[in-house]
RNA sequence: UGGGGGAUCGUCUAGUGGUAGGACUGCGGACUCUGACUCCGCCAGCGGGGGUUCGAAUCCCUCUCCCCCAGCCA
C-alpha cells in the first residue's frame, strides 16, 4: 500500500519476534547462524545469515557465529576460517563466537543425565539392523532387543565409549522415544556414534561424538537462543529438538521455526554439488568466479551491498523456490550504478584512424568519473590519431535500427567529438581491418558545436595510450534453469560452455590497468568488472565481467536475426 | 493407503473477512554524449470444485499438484 515510504519489509519470522517482544515472553532475542565447516559458503546461507543477524540487529539481540563441528570425518580450520572471513565480508560481526565441540562435555553430561532417567540406551545392533528395525515410511519400527537394558549397564558402556574401549559402529547410544511413531526421527534416534578420530579442534580428546540433533538443540539453550531459525528440512526435526530440551535439565527453551532455502536458476546450491564440481574440476575452486559462493561471488566484484538488498527484496517464505537471477543482476546494477566509476574499455578492438588529426599529438580530454554525480570528479583520457573502436560498433551493412558507426556515417565519440567514417580498409580475407575517419572539432565535449545532435554515441581508447588486459567474461554456470530438475540427467550435462570466455586483449584505459584487486569499474555501454582478486597481478592485469548492462539493442538485434523485425 | 510442510502475475513476495499491492522480467513511450541510468505507461496472479457471508486470497469441506523424511550426515 505504501509505495512512497521505505519501510522494513515484514514476514512471519519477524512477526512472531514482534508478538514475543510484545507478550514480554523475551527481553532480548539471540539468534545464531550455525553453519558446519565442511565446505563454503554460498549465496543460499547469505539469506540465512543476513536472516538471523538482520532481525536481531533491528530488535537490538545479539547474533552468534557457532560452528556445528560435530562429524571430525568432514570438518577443517580451513573451512571455518573462509567461513569467518565470508561472514565478515559479507558485512556482519557475530557477538559471541562458538563450536558446538565447546560443549562436548556438557552434551556428554546431559546424555548421562537422559541415560540415568531411563530415557536412552547403549545399542549393539549394527548400523544394518538398526536400519531394519527402523521400519519404513509406512509401517513402525520394532524395539531393539537392547532397548529395555538396564541403566547402569548403559552407562558403563557409554563411559568405556568415551574412553576409547570400542571400534567405531560397534555401538551408540539412542534416545528411547517411540519406535512406532509416524515421524521417522522419532523412532529411538541415534545419540552418539563412536568415532576414534581426531577433531580439530579437541583433537584426541573424544572417541564418541553427538549427532546433529542432539548437539544443536542444546548449544542453542546453553546461549541462550530464542530463535533458532533453519531451512525446511529440518521442520521433521522440531519434535525431536524440542524433546531433547524437555528431557534434560535445559538452561533455556530456544524456539526452532523454519523457512525455505532461497534457491538461484542457472546454478546449483548444495555444497555436494558444488563440492563435486570443485573436485571434478569443472571449475577452478570454491571461488571460481562463475560459482554461487560467496568466494566465487566476491571474486567476481559482487558487492556485499548487493546481496544483502537482494535477500532483502526476496523477504522469507515456506514456499519454495526458484529466484530467477534476473533479480540478483538487478541488484548488483542498482548497488554499482551508483558506485562505480565510470571508464572506457573496448573487449574487441578495430582501429580508427583520424585522418584529419595530427600524428603524433595527444590530447588529454576531461571526462566525468560518473555521470550522475559530478562529486566523483573527473578523469583525463588521451585523445590520438589512432584510436580503438568495439568492432561490433561498426557495421558495413547494417538494418535501419543501428545508431552506430557506418560508411559515410557519423557517430559521436564518448567524451570527444563526432567523427564520420570515410573509408573502410580491408584484408585479404575481406575482413574489415581498419577504419579511416574524420573528426569534426566543432562538436568537441564541452563546446557550443557539441550540441550537434547524432544518433549514436560509441565508446573508444587510445591506440598508444590504452593498455591490454585480460578480461573473463563471466556467465551462467549452467545452460537450463535448473539443471538438478532435469529427469534423467546429469546435472553436469548442462554445463554452460561459455561460462567463462577469456578475452586476452581487451584495451582499457591506463589507469584501469593500473588497479588492485576487487576495484570495480562500469565500462561504458559494456558492463561492471572488477579486478579478479586472486590471477590480477601489477604489469598483468586481469578483470571479470561482474555482469552486463542491459541492452535493449541486444534485444531487437535478436528480433532481426529471427526476422521479426 | 505413514508423517511433516507448501501452493497469490513468467519469478520472488505482501495481504489474516471489506477495491489483490510491490520488486524483477516482458512490452510501449519520454529523456539521453552510455541503446545504460532515470521517468511515465501497459501486460500479467489468488491450484480446482463446493459451502458460510451483504462481502472470501483470507473461514469451512473436498480434490489436485509440489517439496521433505527410512545416515552411526548436517
Amino acid at each position: 500500500m505504501s509505495s512512497d515510504s521505505v519501510t522494513t519489509p515484514t514476514n512471519f519470522i519477524r512477526n512472531i519476534i514482534i508478538r514475543d517482544l510484545e507478550t514480554g515472553k523475551h527481553d532480548q532475542i539471540v539468534t545464531r547462524f550455525p553453519p558446519e565447516p565442511n565446505g563454503h559458503l554460498h549465496i543460499g546461507h547469505a539469506k540465512s545469515i543476513c536472516l538471523n543477524f538482520g532481525v536481531a540487529a533491528e530488535f537490538g539481540g545479539r547474533t552468534n557465529l557457532r560452528f556445528d563441528d560435530t562429524n571430525p570425518l568432514k570438518e577443517n580450520e580451513d573451512f571455518m576460517l573462509a567461513i569467518m572471513e565470508d561472514v565478515r565480508w559479507l558485512g556482519f560481526e557475530w557477538d559471541g563466537l562458538f563450536h558446538a565441540s565447546d560443549y562436548f562435555q556438557q552434551l556428554y553430561d546431559y546424555a548421562v543425565h537422559l541415560i540415568r532417567t531411563g530415557k536412552a540406551y547403549i545399542e549393539e545392533l549394527t548400523a544394518e539392523e538398526i536400519r531394519a528395525y527402523r521400519g519404513t515410511l509406512t509401517e513402525p519400527g520394532q524395539n531393539s532387543p537392547f532397548r529395555d537394558r538396564p541403566a547402569e549397564e548403559s552407562l558403563d558402556l557409554f563411559k568405556r565409549m568415551k574412553a576409547g574401549e570400542f571400534e567405531d559402529g560397534t555401538l551408540a547410544l539412542r534416545a528411547k522415544i517411540d519406535m512406532a511413531s509416524p515421524n521417522i526421527n522419532m523412532r529411538d534416534p541415534v545419540v552418539y556414534r563412536i568415532r576414534n578420530a581426531s577433531h580439530h579442534r579437541t583433537g584426541n580428546e573424544w572417541h564418541i561424538y553427538p549427532m546433529y540433533d542432539w548437539a544443536h538443540g542444546i548449544s542453542d539453550a546453553i546461549e541462550g537462543i530464542t530463535h533458532s531459525l533453519c531451512t525446511l528440512e529440518f521442520e521433521d526435526h522440531r519434535p525431536l529438538y524440542e524433546w531433547f530440551l524437555e528431557n534434560i535439565p535445559a538452561p533455556s527453551m530456544p524456539r526452532q521455526i523454519e523457512f525455505s532455502r532461497g534457491n538461484l536458476d542457472y546454478t546449483v546450491m548444495s555444497k555436494r554439488r558444488l563440492r563435486e564440481l570443485v573436485e571434478d574440476g569443472r571449475v577452478s575452486g570454491w571461488d571460481d568466479p562463475r560459482m554461487p559462493t560467496l568466494a566465487g561471488l566476491r571474486r567476481r566484484g559482487f558487492t556485499p551491498e548487493a546481496i544483502r538488498a537482494f535477500w532483502a527484496d526476496m523477504g522469507i517464505s515456506k514456499a519454495d523456490s526458484i529466484i530467477s537471477m534476473s533479480v540478483l543482476e538487478n541488484a548488483v546494477r542498482n548497488d554499482l550504478n551508483v558506485r562505480a566509476p565510470r571508464t572506457m574499455a573496448v573487449l574487441d578492438p578495430l582501429k580508427v584512424v583520424l585522418t584529419n588529426y595530427p600524428e603524433g599529438e595527444t590530447e588529454w580530454l576531461d571526462a566525468p568519473v560518473h555521470p550522475q554525480n559530478e562529486e566523483m570528479g573527473t578523469r583525463q583520457v588521451a585523445l590520438t590519431r589512432e584510436i580503438w573502436i568495439e568492432r561490433e560498433d561498426f557495421m558495413e551493412n547494417p538494418p535501419g535500427k543501428y545508431f552506430r558507426l557506418k560508411p559515410g556515417g557519423e557517430v559521436r565519440l564518448r567524451n570527444a567529438f563526432i567523427v564520420q567514417c570515410n573509408e573502410v580498409i580491408k584484408n585479404d580475407q575481406g575482413e574489415v581491418e581498419e577504419l579511416r575517419c574524420t573528426f569534426d572539432p566543432e562538436t568537441r565535449s564541452g563546446m557550443p558545436g557539441a550540441s550537434r545532435k547524432v544518433k549514436g554515441t560509441i565508446h573508444w581508447v587510445s591506440a598508444v595510450h590504452g593498455k591490454p588486459v585480460e578480461i573473463r567474461l563471466c556467465d551462467r554456470l549452467f545452460t537450463v534453469p535448473n539443471p538438478l530438475g532435469e529427469k534423467g540427467r546429469d546435472y553436469r550435462e548442462f554445463l554452460n560452455p561459455h561460462s567463462l570466455d577469456v578475452i586476452c586483449n581487451a584495451i582499457v584505459e591506463p589507469a584501469v590497468a593500473e588497479g588492485t584487486a576487487g576495484d570495480f569499474y562500469q565500462f561504458e555501454r559494456t558492463g561492471y568488472f572488477c579486478h579478479d582478486n586472486v590471477d590480477s597481478k601489477p604489469g598483468k592485469p586481469v578483470l571479470n565481467r561482474i555482469v552486463t548492462l542491459r541492452d535493449s539493442w541486444a534485444r531487437i538485434e535478436k528480433e532481426i536475426a529471427q526476422g521479426k523485425r
